[in-house]
DNA sequence: TAATAAAGACCGACCAGTCGGTATAAGTTA
DNA sequence: TAACTTATACCGACTGGTCGGTCTTTATTA
């Protein structure tokens, strides 16, 4: 029998676990037995600690913010410019991508649930909500600094988004993890220069 | 006892039914009987046209690059140039988008199931790659022609996809579908304004 | 052209197995 | 011992797939 943990401890245990299969089965795939065969844990522990399936996967968003996401706090810096706010942002998603290019594909497993669950769409458009809030407020510090050009900064951040998403593809298609990155360089890089005044 | 019909129509039938459901409730969520049910046809007659739910999945890619994928060979005219083509491409997903945004929805399911089955990743890295060698082969030319300043074309048309693949977000997070079609305009002008020579 | 034969399309009851979830018991710890 | 954590036996709903057989259409032949 496992050894008794404290809740916070085995729920992280839980989430990490859960996580490796979600990503690796999609939702419906993935059964509580995976879970339980991947934390080593009885069905009965699982279900001690979550409601049900849903309740599990929907915990998992939040660990995936709390864990995997950039601290939003550090882009407050405001000595750096927009430009280098961007740059820095940019080289921690290819620093995430090369140690775990995983953890993007739970994006694409939160994308497609958001399309069948109206739960789980309010939820990870809140996510990308907050995302695209920090990107927005960056551009118009930008603008008004004089740094950007006149941009449509909803527009803008969008774009950026999507960009940084199309890390994806690499993750999916191409086995060289290499040129992820070579090409969330070169997008950036692109889309910062398009953004400065001449 | 529905009506005996010869196998291209049906099959085709079939298809869009399937398209349907696929689309919304994904693939392992999706069962064979809602398959008959939106079909109006039974288990069996499924099952005399396909071999099992994942054959019906595979042709299910060939089918939406035949149905909603813009027809290449158009691309292949010269009297365009570079920028034009990809204008004309973009006005044509927009279009796409306008009158049934769930085409978009599908590429998203291709997108998950290709993380888990190495078949269906096959097919669809295939689906990608042709559209990337288009997309890379306008922008070569524009190269050579000297409307384009020397890029990276593989880069540079993956840039091009993954600003496309954008517009997903908004089938997914937003009511108003007008929203997405500025995005697309605004970020096309953008990354083809960077393309082109001072 | 009429009768017959072959092929193709369709039907639905049925099976073996899986899954999420529950109820309850057993172990652990403070 | 009381509270918490983990284990196990079990259930009902549902799924993908099979199969014997029926109905319709097309091809062949007399």
């Amino acid at each position: 029998m496992a050894e008794n943990k404290p809740k916070n401890i085995r729920t992280q245990e839980i989430m990490d676990a859960a996580m490796q299969v979600f990503v690796k089965k999609g939702f419906t795939d993935t059964s509580m037995s995976d879970i339980m065969n991947q934390t080593g844990l009885s069905k009965g522990a699982i279900y001690h600690h979550y409601q049900n399936k849903k309740d599990l996967f929907l915990s998992l968003i939040d660990h995936w913010q709390n864990t995997h996401f950039p601290d939003f706090h550090q882009y407050d810096d405001k000595s750096l410019s927009s430009s280098q706010i961007f740059q820095k942002f940019s080289n921690e998603v290819s620093e995430k991508f090369r140690e775990n290019p995983a953890v993007f594909l739970a994006e694409l497993e939160f994308w497609s649930m958001a399309n069948r669950d109206e739960e789980v769409r309010i939820k990870v458009k809140k996510l990308y909500g907050d995302i695209l809030n920090l990107f927005e407020n960056i551009i118009k510090r930008g603008i008004d600094s004089g740094e950007f050009k006149q941009l449509d900064p909803k527009v803008s951040a969008l774009s950026i988004m999507t960009a940084i998403q199309g890390i994806i593809w690499f993750t999916l298609f191409e086995s060289n993890s290499f040129k992820g990155e070579k090409y969330l360089k070169y997008v950036m890089d692109f889309i910062i220069h398009g953004f400065l005044k001449k």
